[in-house]
DNA sequence: TGATTAAATCGAACCGGTTCGATAGAGCTC
DNA sequence: GAGCTCTATCGAACCGGTTCGATTTAATCA
C-alpha cells in the first residue's frame, strides 16, 4: 500500500503539501497540485481512513443501531439513510443489539470508539441510567421510532396514538363494540402511545372496555401468541382484535386458524405495521402502517445536516412525528 | 479520554510496559501489573480501538457483508455469527449492498481500510473481474450462500441441487406431471443448481419439461409476479409449480389469488426456502428450507478460526455443504 | 566472587495520516 | 529600496497506541 510518503517523495514536494492539496486543492498553487495529481495516481495512493480518523478525531461513517435489521420497517429505514449517506461521502455501519440494552451500550460505545461522526438510533433502553448514557454522549445522534422520555436527541416517529385510535376507530364503525387489545411492552412509548390510542376512542364513544379484553403480547411472535390464545379462550370472545404490532396480531392469526376461528367471519383482526408478505397472507389484514420511506429520508437528513453544518451540532433537538397511513384489508367485517 | 500515558504516569512506569501488561499480562512482573491495573482504573483508561487497529495492522472485527440484511436467511446466520464472534472477542459489522456488486466492492474496500480481521460474505458477482477482487483479497473469508466458480475461499452452503429435486420428486411422487419452475437467474450457482435438480428428476422420471412451463423470475419479487402470470394465462396450464425461491413461489401465489386459481386445488405449489410469516400464510407452503442455524455456525466457526489460529489462515479453502429439510404444508394436492 | 543467562523494563521508531506555526518568496505600495 | 502583506510550502508535533532491540535488574552457576 503506497503511503502519502511515497506521494512526497515522488512528487518533490512534503508530507504537509500532499494532506493539504487532497483536503484543500484550491490551498495549493495549480502547478504543485498538478505534480501531486499525477503522482497519487502514479503509486496508487488511497488514504488509510483509520489513521484518517485516527489524527482527525473522527471518521466519514455513521452508524445504524436497532434492535433487528431483520425487522423490514428498520431495513427500508436504513436504505433510505444508506443511500442519502452515501451521497454525501460517509459510510453506513449497521449494528444489530437484537433488542438487549446492553448489548447495544456495548455496541454504541465501540461505533463512538471508531470516531463515527454520528449515529441514528432506535433506542431499546428507557430506565434513568440509559437516559444518561445516552445523553452523556458527545456526537450527533438521532434517535427514531421509540420516544424516551429524558433523552434530548432530534427525535424521529410516527403518531402512535393516532395509529391505534385510526383502527379502534374503524372497527367502531364497522359495528363492533368488544374489542380486544393485544398490548406492547409497557415501557415502550410506542406501545404506550398506541393502547391510549385504543382506549381513549373506545373511551369518547362511551364503551367501556372488558379488563380481559386488554393482553400483553411484548410485541413478540411468542408472547403474542400466548396472549391471542387467553383472549380466545375466553366464554364471552371478542367480536374484533387489535394487535399493537405485526408480530402480536399475526400470531394471533395464527391461534385464530389453530382453534378452527375464521376471519373476519368470527372474528375481525386488524394490526399496526405491515410485514414483509401481507399480500398473500388471507385474509389480507386490514393495518395502519408507518411511512417508512419518509421516516428514513427524514433521518438521514438530519443526521447528516448535523455532522455536516458546522452550526447544525449545536441546534435544539427537534422532534418529527409523521402521520400513519390506513390501509384497507379485508379481515374486518361489519356486524 | 484517558490515554495510556496517563496510565503510565500514574503508575511510574513506561508507556511501553503498560501495552506489554495489558497485552500480555504473563511478561510483567506481579508488583508493576498491580500498579498499572490500578491506575486503568483509577483513570478509567480505555484502549483507543482505532489507534490499536493502525499500529498492529489490524482490528478485532469482522465484517458481514451481504446483499439484503432484511432477508430472514441472512438474518439468522447473522445472528449465528454475531454470537459466536462476540464471544470471541469481535465486533461483527454489517453493511448490506442492496444486491449491488459495485456497491459491494467499495463496501468490501472500505471494510479492509478497517482493517478488518475477517469477512463473512455472500458473493453477489460472478464474473471475472470480480473473481480477481475476491481473490486479490488478502484476509480471511469465508463465503456462503452462493459458490462462485473460480473464487478460492472457504465457502458454506446447501445443497441446492438436492433442494430442487427433493421438490419436484414430491410433486411426481402425488402424480404431477405437469410440473412449472419459475427460476432464478442463470448467474447464480444456487438458481442453476435448483434448476438442474428439477430438470435431473424431471428427467429421471423419464418426463420431458414442456418448455413453456420454464419461466424466469430472477429471484425477485416483480419478476416472480410476472413470470407467473405468464404461467397462468397458458392455454395449457401446469398442474404445479416449483418456486426457486421463496419470493418468485409467493409471487406466483398472489398471481393465482388474483386471477382467481385455488391452491392447492387448481394448482399446487412448492417452494425454497422459508419466509417470516409463513405459518399464517394459507395454504401452508410445502417447502425445503436451509439449517441457517447450523450454516451461520459453520461459517462463525470456521472464520473465527482462521482469524484467531496462525496456521489457520494458510489452510487450504473448503467446502461445506448441508443438507436442506423438506417441509410439508397443505399446498400441493395429490392428482 | 565473577561470569552467564533469564526476566523485567525502557526508549525510540513506527503505523499513516492531520494541523498549525514558521519561513521563504512574490507582489505591491510609498 | 525599505516595509508590508499574501501566498505557497515546509517541519515538527501530534493522534494513541504497538513493537522490538537495548538496557537494567535479578537469579543461576562455576
Amino acid at each position: 500500500m503506497a503511503t502519502i510518503r511515497d506521494v512526497a517523495k515522488l512528487a518533490d514536494v512534503s508530507v504537509s503539501t500532499v494532506s493539504l492539496a487532497l483536503s484543500n486543492p484550491a490551498r495549493v498553487s495549480q502547478k504543485t497540485l498538478e505534480k501531486i495529481r499525477h503522482a497519487v495516481a502514479a503509486v496508487g495512493f488511497v488514504a488509510d481512513p483509520l489513521a484518517q480518523s485516527l489524527a482527525r478525531g473522527r471518521s466519514r461513517m455513521v452508524g445504524f443501531v436497532v434492535g433487528n435489521v431483520g425487522n423490514p420497517f428498520f431495513g427500508d429505514i436504513r436504505r433510505e439513510l444508506e443511500n442519502y449517506a452515501l451521497d454525501h461521502g460517509h459510510f453506513v455501519l449497521v449494528t444489530d443489539s437484537s433488542g438487549k440494552t446492553e448489548r447495544e451500550k456495548a455496541m454504541v460505545e465501540h461505533l463512538i470508539g471508531l470516531k463515527m461522526a454520528g449515529l441514528a438510533l432506535a433506542p431499546s433502553g428507557h430506565d434513568q441510567d440509559y437516559v444518561d448514557f445516552i445523553g452523556g454522549l458527545n456526537i450527533p445522534i438521532v434517535c427514531f421510532d421509540q420516544k424516551v422520555a429524558g433523552i434530548e436527541r432530534d427525535f424521529v416517529g410516527s403518531d402512535n396514538h393516532l395509529a391505534g385510535a385510526m383502527l379502534t376507530e374503524h372497527l367502531l364503525q364497522l359495528g363492533h363494540r368488544r374489542i380486544a387489545f393485544i398490548a406492547g411492552p409497557s415501557h415502550m412509548h410506542t406501545a404506550t402511545e398506541r393502547y391510549r390510542g385504543f382506549m381513549d376512542t373506545m373511551a369518547n364513544a362511551g364503551i367501556e372496555v372488558n379488563p380481559n379484553f386488554v393482553v400483553d403480547g411484548q410485541f413478540t411472535r411468542t408472547a403474542g401468541y400466548e396472549a391471542a390464545m387467553r383472549l380466545l379462550i375466553q366464554p364471552e370472545r371478542p367480536t374484533a382484535i387489535l394487535g399493537a404490532n405485526n408480530a402480536v396480531a399475526l400470531s394471533a392469526l395464527q391461534a385464530m386458524q389453530e382453534l378452527g376461528f375464521r376471519c373476519p367471519e368470527d372474528i375481525s383482526l386488524a394490526m399496526i405495521d405491515n410485514v414483509q408478505w401481507s399480500s398473500v397472507i388471507t385474509p389480507r389484514i386490514t393495518m395502519v402502517v408507518q411511512d417508512t420511506l419518509a421516516l428514513g429520508g427524514i433521518i438521514a437528513r438530519r443526521l447528516m445536516h448535523r455532522i455536516t453544518n458546522p452550526q447544525g451540532a449545536v441546534e435544539p433537538p427537534q422532534d418529527f412525528v409523521l402521520t400513519p397511513k390506513f390501509v384497507p384489508g379485508n379481515s374486518c367485517r361489519r356486524i
